[in-house]
DNA sequence: TTGTATGCGTTATCAA
DNA sequence: TTGATAACGCATACAA
C-alpha cells in the first residue's frame, strides 16, 4: 500500500505537494507538477489513507444512524432518506440495528464515540440517554428521528403522532364505531404514548367512553399484537373496530382475525399507524396512517448537516404530519352490534 | 476532549502507562497505579480515539456490508445475520446501500478503501469488479453473498440457486401445470441466470416444451414484473402457472393478477422465489422457495473474520440449500386450460 | 513495572 | 508555487 511519501517520491517532489495536489486546492500546485503527481499516483495505485485523515481532523466523515429493528419498512424507509442526504453531503451513513437492546444501543452508541462520528441519527424506542449525553458531551452532534429523547435538548424529526392518531380513531368514529379498541405500545415509549394520547382524545371529544378493557398496552411486535387482540376477540362485547400502533401490530393483530375467521371490514374495522409495503396486497387493502418516512431520514440528515455547519444554532424540533389512507379495512360496524364472535 | 496525556498528567504517570492501563496488558501495570489512571480517566470524562489507534493498526474495526436494495426484506435479513457475528467478534457492521446503483457501488467501495474496512461483504447484483479488485489489492478481504464475482476468486456464500428453482418448477408440474411460465430477472446477474437454469432443467426433465413466450427477462423490480405478468395474461394462451424470480417481482405478479381478478390458485398458480414476510398474510398465502437469509449474512461474517485470521486460507464457497414452502397460492390447473382471461 | 522516544499517513504552518 | 517540519492521539520497542 503506497503512501503519499511514496507518490512524491515518485514524481520527485515533496509529500505536501502530493498532499496539495491529491486532495486539498488544486489551485495551489502548478500544472505541471500536478501532472506529474497524478501520474506517479496513478502508476503506484496510490490510495488515500482516510484513517489518517480522519485522526488529523479529528473526526470521520460518517453519519452513524442507530435503529431499534431493522427488519421494520418504517425504519428502512428513514434509513434510505439519511442516506441520500449525507451522500449527497459527502458523508457516509453507517447503519446500526439494536434489535431493541438496550445494551446493544448502549454499546453502539459507545462504538460511535470512539469512531468519532461526526453526527448520529437517533431513531430507536429504548433511551439511552446516559450514552448519548457522553456523545454530545464530546462534541458529537445528535438528531432524534421518530421522537423526542427526554431530558437531553437535540435536533428532532418525528411525526405529529397524537393528531394523526386522533385522525384515525375519528374516521372510525364516524363510521358509525362506537367500540373502538387499541393495540398499542409500550407506554415508555413516547411514540406509544402520543398515539395513545390522540385515541383518548377522540374519545373525549366525541363523547365516548373510554372503557379499560378496550386498550392494550403492547410492545410494538406483531406476537404480543396477536395475544391482545385474541383477547380483544374474546370479550363479552368485542370492539367493532380496532386502531393498532404501528406496522408490526398490525400484521399481528391481521393474523388474528384470519385465525378467527372475522372478516374485515364488515365484521370488524383496522386502522393500523404506519404503512406496510403490501398493505395494499391484502384483502382488504389496509386503511393507515402513512408516515413520511423518507422525509423524516432525509430531513434528519440535513439538520446535521445543518449543525455541523453552525454548532450553535437554535435547537430545531421539526414536527411532520401523517397521512390517514383509507383502503378497505374500515367501513360501518355491523347492525347487531353485539354478541361476540363465539357464536 | 482529553486524550491520553491529559489523563496522564492528573495520574501522574507516562502516556504509556496509561495506554497500558486502558487498552493494553491490565497486568503490565501495577495496581496502584492502575487505579489512579482508571480515577484520573474517570475524572476527565475520557474517552478513546478510535481515530488514533485506526490509524496506528492500519485498519478499522469495521465490516462493511454493500447491498442494493435496503427496502427489500432479503438484504435486512442478511444484515442482520452478518451484524449479529460482527459484533460477537468486536467489529462494527457499516450498512451501505447503493440503490442498485453502479455508480454509487463503485463509490461506496472506494470510500470502504479508504476508510480502511477490515473487510467487505457484497451482496449486490451489478459488478463493479474494478472497485473490488482494488479493494482486494489494498488488503481488505472480500465475501460475496448471495453471487459469486465473476473473474476475482473471493469466499462467498450463496443459495443453489438452480436447484432450488428446479424444485419450485417441479412442483408445479407435479400439479399438472404444463405451461409454466417465468417472469425472470435480468441475465447480467448470476443469480437471475441460476434460476433460469433451473426452470431451464425442470422442463427438460420433465419433457416439456420451453415456449419462448413464456419467459421473461425482468429486473427484479415490481414495475416490471407487473409489465410482464399483464402481457402473460394477454396471451393467446396464457400460462396456467407462474415462476417469479424474487420477492420483489412476485408482488408485482400478485398485482397484475389483482388487476384483471385473475384468482388464485384456481385460476392461476403462483410460486416466488424468496419469502415475504406478509407472504403468509396475502390471499391466499403464498407458495415460495425460502432462502436461509440470516444464516447467509452470519456464515459471511464468519468467512470474513477467519480471512482475517488466516489470510492464506483456500478460498471457500459455502452453497446453502434453499426450501420450497407449500402454502396455498399453488393448485393443479383449471380443467380448461386453454382460452385466456379475455372472454 | 514504568518511562522515553518513535512512527503511523495526513494536513497545515511557516519559510524559502 | 514549493518544501521542510510539526502536529494529530495512540501503541509499542527499547531503555531504565
Amino acid at each position: 500500500m503506497p503512501t503519499m511519501a511514496d507518490v512524491a517520491e515518485r514524481a520527485g517532489v515533496s509529500v505536501a505537494t502530493v498532499s496539495r495536489a491529491l486532495s486539498g486546492d488544486r489551485k495551489r500546485v502548478s500544472a505541471g507538477l500536478l501532472q506529474r503527481v497524478l501520474l506517479a499516483a496513478e502508476d503506484l495505485h496510490y490510495y488515500p489513507n482516510n484513517l489518517a485523515r480522519n485522526m488529523r481532523f479529528g473526526s470521520s466523515r460518517i453519519f452513524g444512524l442507530v435503529i431499534s429493528d431493522i427488519g421494520n419498512p418504517f425504519f428502512t424507509a428513514v434509513a434510505r432518506g439519511a442516506e441520500d442526504v449525507a451522500q449527497r453531503h459527502g458523508y457516509s451513513l453507517v447503519l446500526a440495528n439494536t434489535d431493541e437492546s438496550p445494551e446493544r444501543e448502549a454499546s453502539t452508541l459507545s462504538a460511535m464515540a470512539a469512531e468519532r462520528a461526526a453526527g448520529v441519527i437517533v431513531a430507536t424506542t429504548n433511551e439511552s440517554v446516559e450514552a448519548l449525553r457522553r456523545l454530545q458531551s464530546i462534541g458529537v452532534p445528535i438528531v432524534a428521528v421518530d421522537r423526542r429523547i427526554e431530558g437531553l435538548p437535540t435536533d428532532s424529526v418525528a411525526v405529529d403522532n397524537e393528531t394523526a392518531a386522533y385522525g384515525a380513531v375519528t374516521h372510525l368514529v364516524r363510521l358509525g364505531h362506537r367500540r373502538i379498541a387499541m393495540v398499542g405500545g409500550p407506554h415508555d415509549a413516547r411514540t406509544a404514548r402520543e398515539r395513545y394520547l390522540g385515541y383518548e382524545r377522540a374519545f373525549r371529544d366525541h363523547r365516548l367512553d373510554l372503557e379499560p378493557e378496550l386498550f392494550r398496552e403492547g410492545n410494538f411486535r406483531e406476537a404480543a399484537a396477536l395475544v391482545h387482540t385474541r383477547a380483544l376477540l374474546d370479550l363479552a362485547e368485542p370492539p367493532t373496530a380496532i386502531f393498532s400502533v404501528n406496522n408490526l401490530t398490525t400484521i399481528g393483530v391481521v393474523k388474528a382475525l384470519r385465525e378467527r375467521g372475522v372478516r374485515m371490514p364488515d365484521q370488524m374495522s383496522l386502522v393500523g399507524f404506519d404503512d406496510l409495503p403490501t398493505a395494499e396486497l391484502l384483502d382488504p387493502p389496509l386503511t393507515v396512517v402513512q408516515q413520511p418516512t423518507y422525509q423524516m431520514g432525509a430531513q434528519a440528515a440535513e439538520l446535521l448537516v445543518r449543525r455541523l455547519d453552525e454548532p450553535t444554532a437554535t435547537v430545531e424540533k421539526v414536527l411532520l404530519a401523517g397521512t390517514l389512507i383509507v383502503r378497505g379495512s374500515t367501513a360501518a360496524p355491523p347492525i347487531s352490534a353485539t354478541g361476540g364472535f363465539h357464536s
